[in-house]
DNA sequence: CGATAGTTTGATCTTCGTCAATGGGGGTGG
DNA sequence: CCACCCCCATTGACGAAGATCAAACTATCG
């Protein structure tokens, strides 16, 4: 998920065409023609959200679906000791507010934007027109929804992993494959997450992130570079540590 | 879903009817009419499975819809320490093997019985053709699939909890939703696990359930009955324990 | 260049896992 | 009908690993 519209040019034509190409990123719109692209580009309601600012709250009435076009949105529970348990990093193309349209009536968790964040909204009786009128959508959502159980199982996976050193290599391995830059013999890594989110999605403290993130440099397996900036130097042996 | 058919008799008349009580019983196909129900029914073919038998493996190839006409099966993975993470519990009326159907070919986890079973089968091509009769059936896969995501956050919600007093309190909770029975001012849990698998649904070991059952009990919160049954006297304070 | 939020490091405490021994209940065979 | 056995559960002692609290450090941005 390269990002041609995270690039400033191509989030002025975003503007400019008023979402027509948050329509055609997501996924769900894909197999639409040009003219009903166009009744949902009509449709939509874009928004622009700033770092760490909430996209919405757990208990929302749930009348929306949001389609992320730009930048990188976290998912959240707040658990039983206060702390956030991360459920999705959603980036560009992802959407979510799908499980609660034919159900919930309350959306079940925090969302709050990572990144600068463009994000376009469409509310529930014009996404159940637009399914009404491409009912091939539909078999989309279902697809999208299954993806999600993948994404949840392996994360329940990771955390029932008592050896904390196993979860964050699982952790920044599946950021590898969503984030990462492969070079000739290295692959950087662009944490979307602070230390504390890494922490709080496998559901350990930031300290233990720290150390266990050093350890793994001190072995040679990556190199640090600045708080957002991973070098994975082994990657072999990051998988040996997850295996 | 309180089980009719779980009585002897029933699941007498399960074995004359060749397998329609148990299409019936799957939500998936309780809108269906009668003739189309008995097509249904037709393609079934049903298996009975003793205790502890697998029904089917991780890897397999997933090329069935399974039904659970009777009795509970566990939905598991093995992780990185070779234990057991219980991912769902099946009863009556559930089914599994659908998220394979649309896309992958390989299943993602183990099902194993936990009583003695019987499970209605459908193969892949008559299930596909059954939803291209029955349109309608595809959104209640949706729905389904919804459910299983709802399980999952909150199986990822009690896992992130430090606390194992609030995980069990959680799991204690969930069951007694599933299968409690209501008396007078207790709840009777006739519980469907073993202390093994209560563990490996929480990620904890055997011993911390028992020593943490005990310290319940010692609180007055619960009344340990034997190895399979559990009274809550003190719901509320159980409630107070998880939240 | 300095302020500040985020990160790392150290010392101590708590909790759960591990290993080993004991206990009990249900089913089977005498 | 009882005794025995086996499986499962419980209990105890100990150790390891991560949480917590506190302090030092550093990246980043104005």
């Amino acid at each position: 998920m390269n990002s041609i519209c995270s690039q400033s040019t191509d989030s002025e034509a975003c503007k400019r065409c008023k979402g027509r190409y948050c329509a055609t990123k997501v996924s769900l719109f894909k197999s639409l023609e040009e003219s009903q692209l166009k009744a949902v580009t009509d449709r939509i309601v874009q928004k622009n959200y700033e770092k760490n600012q909430m996209v919405f709250f757990e208990g929302d009435k749930s009348d929306k679906l949001y389609l992320i076009n730009r930048g990188k949105v976290k998912i959240f529970k707040y658990n039983r000791d206060g702390k956030e348990q991360i459920l999705y990093i959603l980036s560009e193309g992802d959407f979510i507010g799908d499980i609660s349209l034919f159900k919930q009536v309350e959306l079940r968790f925090n969302a709050q934007a990572i990144d600068d964040v463009n994000i376009c909204e469409l509310t529930k009786d014009d996404f159940e027109e637009i399914i009404k009128e491409n009912p091939e959508i539909a078999l989309k959502i279902l697809q999208s929804s299954y993806d999600r159980i993948e994404k949840l199982e392996s994360l329940v996976q990771s955390l029932s992993n008592k050896d904390v050193e196993a979860r964050i290599a699982g952790l920044l391995l599946s950021f590898i494959k969503d984030f990462g830059v492969p070079g000739e013999s290295e692959i950087l890594l662009n944490l979307p997450l602070s230390r504390e989110d890494l922490a709080n999605y496998i559901g350990v403290t930031r300290e233990t992130i720290s150390r266990k993130l050093g350890s793994l440099q001190d072995e040679g397996i990556l190199r640090l570079e600045g708080n957002k900036r991973i070098v994975i130097l082994d990657l072999e042996a990051l998988e040996e540590k997850y295996i």
